[in-house]
DNA sequence: CACTGTGGCCGTGGGG
DNA sequence: CCCCACGGCCAC
């Protein structure tokens, strides 16, 4: 008997059962169970796009001669279809196991009459999900036949008597909320620098969960065999729905599958019977039936914090204050395990760990589960996956709904190194200037893919002909406007999408939970959107279009061109320009005019974005400070909001443009910095206020030159520590002779005496500082003169007469 | 397997 | 000494 369900769809996979592929889709249902649903009709498939003119039925018998025993060929379909916008005609090649699709497009590619094999690397279970217009993380309705299956951890498992139907009345709800939430932490045993899972125990795995019970384990001794017992037996008890880490598809997942294989273990926690973690996309790692989300990722996008340490990160959200989470040197772990007295703390911090690792999941998961219900993506692979990926994974979803073929990825040998010109900077005015607006164009770049119509559907070759045209100025691309581009279309979805959600936004009250998960919508419709112009540069996407770029950057700099025109002739003080921005004198009544112009006239939307009291620039371009007319300074692209500068230099020069910002008193600020350098040479400066972080973008060997943080990242590694491509690498510069680089050590060898403070004077603290003090005549001799105390020269000197 | 684009600044090393 | 490539990070 087919019973009634409702569900939400959190994962799928499939497996081969009998010679068939089988779809398994992952849900929890509105009773609160957690179930699987069996769908053994799904076949996968691809598309022969065929050259014009061939003879279908020749191409189709051929392909059928290409049929195997073990898959074979079950259906070759001819459909009419688009392709970049024109009509086609293609083969639809159907077999039963998926991962033979890979021989068959080899083979049907080299077909006489087939031009191209299209959609033969998309991925079986993300198939499925798009041809059935399944999102991961909304509500559905089907009937399912319940049968018997001991090897589904779940509470019951169907198999599919129905289609899925979206469930509306559920589309607004919280889609995490009865969810179950485990975030866990290991501490590795490292008595030799970085730990090696062949070698070293995992000494404690703390756990938290969301119903807020926290469970802490323990080695015994260096014996990790019952901790990683527990802890299977732990996952398996609690049951999460979804399993956060920080860092643990690259870390606690591999070390423990590592220690579970050394102690003679299977690591099995997925929902499925004797599975293990394993690898999958985007260097994620897939815990069968669970959503494991590595948090990491969605702290990659905050750029302002730039060590993104789990501490930083928590500090910085307000999960966990740093000053009030017990902080512990991380390379001596092995050490603070082994000493009876120490060991306390270790526990402690990672208790702390865990705790701000669940922290973390409230306030990610949020926009992470919003992301996952507009791309298409499921949680833990939204979260690894790319903005490009994101989006491209729902521009898949829109051509199917518009009967587009997916074009394919270019292989990499086939992506030449095309680059093009971008926007203009206009050179900014030195000083300081009184009260000026910063105008911005609203999504510039999507604009002009809407308004021009721009995408490689449209994009006419030489010869082509429309009959209305759209050219690019200076680089010639000329686009139909005939008919809608792809681009457009998926925009404007988009644009729509997000006005209606956020008007619905207005209907609740700021702090609610329904305005915050309509918030965490619009946001990620909104970084979808914007990121569709570089999309479209990428070399590896599917739409890639230089032309399109090259284009839209082209109307890009006209616009603002023509916008610094007007400005001129209604007599606005233009002071800068970055790509969509223009700063003018804020002079009310012409601002308002040139918004006019600039609306009605070339039919862009530019608004104030803010106001500054008083701005100042220095002859570089991307760099400014300013204090905003409700206070606040802002400070742009200087040494102060860089993360390869030290602390203390920022600090410095932050605090001078805020000085000279608010109090206009130059002299202060000189002042400042004389305290600041004084400080430095007696010695009193705060060690961690003098690391620089730099992160490594390529293997040791690959660097040509000898940067400081390469010869700072060489000794960590002879000091047995691991230092892989992407590692912030922590240095400071130690007295000695020689350059720079042969003096960065590793920050964490080095004793306060050995620091080369005269080096943090003249090439941190006095260049920063002077980089907004030498607008006002400040000399770097003025800077370093009165500060200069008396010396042990000096003073033996006198003293000695 | 990948992991959006170009414009721009500036410290550093290394060659002449 | 100058000059320039390398390298990293930031603005948009």
């Amino acid at each position: 008997m087919p019973e009634d369900l409702t569900f939400q769809i959190l994962d799928v996979s499939y497996e081969v059962e009998a010679g068939r592929p089988v779809i398994e889709i992952w849900a929890r249902d509105d009773k609160g169970r957690r179930i699987v649903l069996l769908d053994d009709s799904f076949r996968p498939y691809f598309y022969a796009l065929l050259e014009e003119g061939q003879d279908p039925s020749a191409v189709s018998a051929a392909v059928r001669r290409l049929s195997k025993p073990r898959s074979p060929i079950t259906g070759v379909d001819l459909v009419e279809a688009r392709y970049f916008g024109r009509p086609v005609k293609a083969l639809r090649v159907q077999t039963v196991i998926p991962e033979t699709v890979r021989d068959y497009r080899e083979e049907v590619a080299k077909l006489p009459g087939v031009k191209e094999v299209l959609e033969a690397d998309v991925r079986f279970s993300i198939r499925y999900l798009i041809d059935k217009n399944l999102y991961p993380m909304r509500w559905y309705r089907a009937s399912g036949e319940r049968v018997q299956r001991n090897d589904f951890v779940v509470d019951a498992v169907y198999k599919l008597s129905s289609d899925l139907a979206e469930e509306p009345s559920l589309a607004d709800v919280d889609p995490l909320e009865g969810l179950r939430i485990m975030a866990f932490d290991i501490e590795a045993y490292n008595p030799q620098g970085s730990p090696n899972p062949s070698r070293d125990p995992v000494v404690v795995i703390g756990m938290a969960f969301n119903d807020g019970e926290k469970v802490q384990l323990q080695a015994k001794g260096h014996d990790d065999k019952d901790v990683l017992r527990e802890f299977v037996e732990l996952v398996r008890r609690k049951d999460p729905d979804i399993i956060v880490g920080y860092n643990q598809n690259s870390f606690d997942w591999p070390y423990l599958l590592e220690r579970a294989k050394v102690n003679g273990l299977k690591l099995e926690v997925g929902r499925k019977r004797g599975a293990e973690p394993s690898p999958s996309v985007f260097g994620h790692i897939s815990v069968q039936g669970r959503l494991n989300v590595d948090l990491y990722n969605f702290a990659e996008e905050i750029e302002e914090v730039k060590v993104k340490s789990l501490d930083e990160v928590a500090d910085y959200l307000g999960v966990m204050p740093k000053d009030k989470r017990v902080n512990i040197e991380w390379w001596k772990i092995a050490e603070y395990w082994d000493s009876p007295e120490r060991r306390g703390l270790l526990l402690a911090y990672n208790v702390d760990d865990v705790t701000s690792t669940l922290g973390l999941a409230y306030q990610f998961l949020p926009f992470g589960a919003q992301l996952s219900q507009i791309s298409g993506l499921p949680l833990d692979q939204v979260a690894a996956a790319s903005v490009a990926f994101r989006l491209e994974m729902r521009f898949m979803r829109e051509a199917r709904k518009l009967g587009e073929l997916v074009p394919n990825r270019k292989e990499e040998e086939a992506r030449a190194f095309e680059t093009y010109t971008g926007a203009i900077v206009l050179e900014p005015k030195p000083g300081v200037h009184k009260d000026v607006a910063v105008l911005d164009f609203a999504s510039m770049y999507p604009s002009i893919m809407v308004k021009y119509n721009v995408g490689p559907d449209t994009l006419l070759k030489e010869g082509e002909r429309c009959e209305r045209e759209n050219q690019a100025p200076g680089v010639g691309h000329r686009f139909c406007a005939d008919r809608p581009a792809f681009f457009r279309r998926v925009l404007e979805r988009f644009l729509k999408w997000r006005a209606e959600v956020k008007a619905a936004m207005k209907k609740y009250p700021g702090g609610s939970p329904q305005y915050r998960l309509l918030n965490e919508r619009q946001r990620a419709i909104k970084v979808l959107a914007n990121a569709s112009y570089g999309y479209m540069g990428w070399a590896a996407a599917r739409w890639y279009c230089k032309g399109c770029a090259e284009s839209v950057t082209a109307w890009g700099r006209e616009l603002i061109t023509k916008a610094v025109s007007i400005a001129r002739s209604l007599g606005l003080q233009v002071y800068y320009g970055d790509t969509d921005s223009l700063f003018v004198a804020n002079e009310p009544e012409k601002v308002s005019r040139l918004i006019e112009e600039i609306t009605k006239g070339l039919e862009f939307d530019i608004k104030v974005d803010k106001v500054y009291s008083r701005v100042f620039f220095t002859e570089a371009k991307k760099r400014y400070a300013g204090l905003t007319a409700d206070g606040k300074i802002d400070i742009v692209g200087f040494e102060a909001v860089r993360g390869d500068w030290s602390e203390l230099a920022k600090e410095t020069q932050a605090n001078v443009a805020e000085i000279v910002l608010r109090t206009g008193d130059v002299r202060k600020a000189i002042e400042y910095v004389k305290a600041v350098i004084n400080d430095l040479r007696s010695g009193k400066a705060n060690v961690e206020k003098l690391v620089i972080w730099k992160t490594l973008t390529k293997g040791l060997d690959e660097y040509e030159a000898e940067a400081p943080h390469v010869y700072a990242a060489r000794m960590m590694e002879k000091l047995g520590f691991k230092v892989d491509v992407g590692s912030k690498i922590g240095y400071v510069i130690v007295k000695g002779e020689g350059p720079v680089s042969r003096r960065a050590r590793p920050y964490f060898i080095v004793k306060p005496t050995e620091i080369d403070y005269n080096y943090y004077i003249d090439k941190q603290v006095v260049p920063a500082a002077l980089r907004i003090l030498e607008l006002f005549g400040v000399s770097e001799r003025e800077l370093k003169s009165g500060a200069r105390q008396a010396s042990l020269f000096d003073y033996l000197g006198k003293k000695g007469g």
